[in-house]
DNA sequence: GTTTTATATTATAATTATTATAAATATAAA
DNA sequence: TTTATATTTATAATAATTATAATATAAAAC
């Protein structure tokens, strides 16, 4: 973790912004909660229990900026919050995602499975792809062993 | 146009719902800019040109509903409002978009280019897909040509 | 065609998420 | 140190969406 830190501090010297320390403990929260996907207020509460003086505004620039250089990515799956997820070193692309419509669970996919799909949008509408989001909506394979039942959590 | 509300009213009636004057109003806004992608505002401000006496509740209500329905999907393309989209007839699947980064335009695919992916998706990690949604961000064919040069409208 | 009744609408008010502001503070460079 | 700049805090403001209670209405039953 130490070694990721280290790097996302040359990577934002490199822009001349500085790595407070709020920004760490953001930071730091995204690094360990790395499989879900914080809101704004998820992360807030969670920076706050190792920052208490940090405001929520600050975790929102902070989030805006992380996303501006591509370190986190913003997602947002309709549920009127925009939730922020890490982007694995050195990728490219945004990952998918599974969205269990019966539990709420979402699980991530790293493998790109679109390198096909944007050779076409590339060849056929002269479209130049940078990023894509694709989620899918269905039924994961936990709640079509066991059906209904319904998780209770926000931090999905 | 008249055939398609008729059959949406058959849709809603088979769910004991009513097509009100507001209800109708508003599917006819969402069948006029089909290519269109509203917000409620944007929904709400041309229903009231034909039916000035509708709410913005009753707009977002009956987008609600449309989208429960299916005959609407709601997007977010990341800037903060909530975007209706009439899907076309008889379509199982969302379709995609292509999203540029630099004008904000917004050009839609009908094509399904998902269908090799949904497969391995079903497979590889035993998720039941049924609904996907799929947005490119990149540089689209017109801006290619012409660089910077930024749209003023928030009617994507 | 009336009447009836559940459903829907209106006109707010209330919430929730997010962003802006101004004063105070911290940081890095000179 | 000093200085200039970036950042944060605390709060207020904005924007999007949802809830509420009184009223009205569509459509089924008579």
């Amino acid at each position: 973790m130490e070694h990721r830190i280290e790097r996302i501090k040359k990577q934002l010297h490199s822009q001349s912004y500085k790595l407070t320390p709020q920004r760490e403990a953001t930071l730091r929260v995204l690094l360990e909660r790395e499989e879900d996907h914080l809101s704004a207020e998820d992360v807030y509460l969670l920076v706050k229990e190792k920052a208490p003086e940090i405001g929520l505004a600050t975790v929102y620039r902070t989030l805006e900026l992380l996303s501006e250089l591509k370190i986190v990515d913003k997602i947002n799956f309709g549920d009127g919050v925009s939730r922020y997820d890490l982007r694995k070193e050195g990728a490219k692309h945004f990952h998918h995602h599974l969205v269990c419509t019966q539990c709420g669970s979402v699980e991530e996919i790293e493998n790109d499975l679109l390198e096909d799909v944007e050779k076409i949008v590339q060849k056929d509408w002269g479209f130049e792809v940078k990023d894509h989001r694709l989620t899918f909506h269905g039924i994961c394979k936990n709640c079509q062993e066991v059906p209904v039942k319904v998780k209770e959590t926000n931090e999905i």
